[in-house]
DNA sequence: CTGAAAGCGCTAACAG
DNA sequence: CTGTTAGCGCTTTCAG
């Protein structure tokens, strides 16, 4: 490890003197193919210590129009996106699977048209090869821009045709959550739902109430802890007698949980609940929380495999990947 | 609006063609560079709308040696690293201060020492203008190894002499903490603390005793919500008739006030409770958390100042940035 | 004020 | 199996 040339780093150039070759035998040496003699490859490696080099990703990218960078796009309503647990671990899949594949994620939040529009333009601009996308709303124009843009690109939970993307099954989610009531001998059943507009949610509640009744009453909250409390407390104003409740977020049923007790009731005693997600706030719980697994994290993997297999085969048409939800037994129910 | 060279995406010569000039005028134009007569601008303007071309990104940084783009590097104990709480408020200031100034993060993580090499690797090759590094632990030696490199690293919470980094005052925070306890007129006081080997924690606790009394009782926890059970339930043990206590972050503090709840005990009527960091944990207890708040966000952006300033001046010596902390009030004393 | 020319460092045919 | 030759698309002296 001996600096060569003191005020410039190292090229391949640089390199190819050193070990008396062509800078392309050089190049195959550093991109591992075989067809080099076994002696020059050794010779190329040690000018490579010699020399201290390092490959140059702007050079190389330039040539192979590929750049190992692909755009996270977040667009969650509100500034703190980065604060929410389920966010949390989408990233931490996409991450994981991404590293594995040498390639990193572009943090991008696209909260406004100019965001969106910057987003759009460094792909264009080649500084990203492709963007996974993370919204709740359903009426985000963003996936659209990408697409008509023909630029390779995976929804979460996505709504749009022309994209692929990966979801969950929430229907059954809300089955499951339903079934699970029932078992436990709950006959008085209530729920909690997210916002109207957001289809997941409204496809938990159909879901819950295909099992437990089309008239279970229900309450709409907004995935948030005081939303939660608020939507117990009116429930439990309209249904005071009510022994069983599914909550569409862990967070929501946080919310729950402590008006639930803070009314004299016992969980699950008096009251079983269900949530939803199996985020760190159904950890966070006392009880410990019952709820619905979504697999996020796998979820997040496969966002990230799916765009990489199109940013390796333009033209692929696009694909979902949906994933089943499964009941965590705690201590809530 | 309309494709020229259907298959091709249109470069800096296609423009200059259509407009007449020269690629360098052109150039000139995109870079908002003044030097160019009004007329001549106009009909570039012209030449790119036609074209629709898009500066290459990669073909830039090539030349200028900059990329737009910092590593955001989180090594972070344990796999939920982007489920803390902490960790998004700190990315939050950093995304929103970066996006001004048009650059973005990319997400690493430095988890093992391949990872840490993948990082360094990456910006020596020129993938990042340089880093932010956000750790808890104190030995993690890949602040060195990027000073070694001489590659321009922030890190939040700094331990390393030679690099940049943002802090704040740890002891002053415990300070404040015993003194609105006093306020409130507690006399029998106790605090639970991070684990010994994180600096921040140590000195919480050190001005916490200052104020407090040197022999106020302490139970080490690790930042965890059931570490914080488990410590409260401890100090109960030996310290039944406590009044008020400090935790040394909001999540254990949910975690000592679900326990001391659970106890019997009323809050903030027999006792008293005081987190750290202001996070949302500290909402989502109930009764909402009394906190000493971090100007986290704030923090994150000053890292990212610090390192573009570091990115556009290389040579520029190591400076601090130390932020104050602040007491939030709310319902639980 | 504008153009010509020289690279930035690397990969990828194409010969040999 | 190895070297030669072209570029990738852009910025930037340097002349004019």
């Amino acid at each position: 490890m001996s600096a060569r040339t003191p005020g410039r780093t190292p090229t391949l150039e640089d390199v190819a003197r050193v070990a008396g070759v062509s800078r392309a035998t050089v190049s195959r040496v550093v991109n591992g193919i075989r067809n080099v003699d076994r002696d020059i490859q050794e010779a190329v490696r040690r000018a490579i210590e010699k020399t201290g080099y390092t490959p140059n990703r702007v050079a190389r990218s330039l040539v192979t129009r590929r750049t190992g960078a692909v755009a996270l796009v977040v667009s969650g309503a509100g500034g703190d996106v980065f604060g929410d647990p389920f966010f949390g671990r989408v990233v931490s899949g996409v991450v994981d699977y991404l590293r594995r594949h040498s390639t990193h994620p572009l943090l991008m939040l696209a909260d406004d048209d100019a965001a969106r529009d910057d987003v759009v333009s460094h792909l264009r601009q080649g500084g990203a090869d492709g963007a996974l996308l993370v919204t709740t709303h359903p009426d985000d124009r963003l996936p659209l821009m990408l697409a008509v843009a023909g630029l390779p690109a995976v929804v979460f939970a996505g709504t749009t045709q022309a994209l692929s993307y990966v979801d969950m099954k929430h229907k059954k989610g809300g089955e499951l959550a339903a079934w699970h009531l029932l078992d436990r001998d709950r006959a008085r059943l209530a729920s909690i739902s997210g916002p109207r507009d957001v289809p997941a949610s409204q496809e938990r509640l159909a879901g819950f109430r295909r099992i437990a009744g089309d008239d279970v009453p229900n309450v709409a909250g907004n995935f948030t802890l005081a939303s939660g409390e608020e939507a117990m407390a009116e429930l439990l104003r309209t249904r005071p007698d009510l022994d069983g409740v599914f909550v569409a977020n862990d967070l929501m049923a946080q919310g729950a949980l402590g008006v639930l007790q803070a009314s004299g009731r016992t969980v699950p005693g008096d009251v079983a609940v269900v949530g939803f997600d199996d985020s760190s706030a159904a950890l966070a719980c006392r009880p410990k929380l019952t709820t619905i697994r979504q697999p996020v994290e796998e979820m997040g993997a496969a966002m990230a495999e799916l765009l990489l297999d199109h940013v390796a085969q333009p033209g692929l048409p696009p694909t979902s990947r949906i994933f089943e939800p499964s009941l965590v037994i705690r201590d809530s129910t």
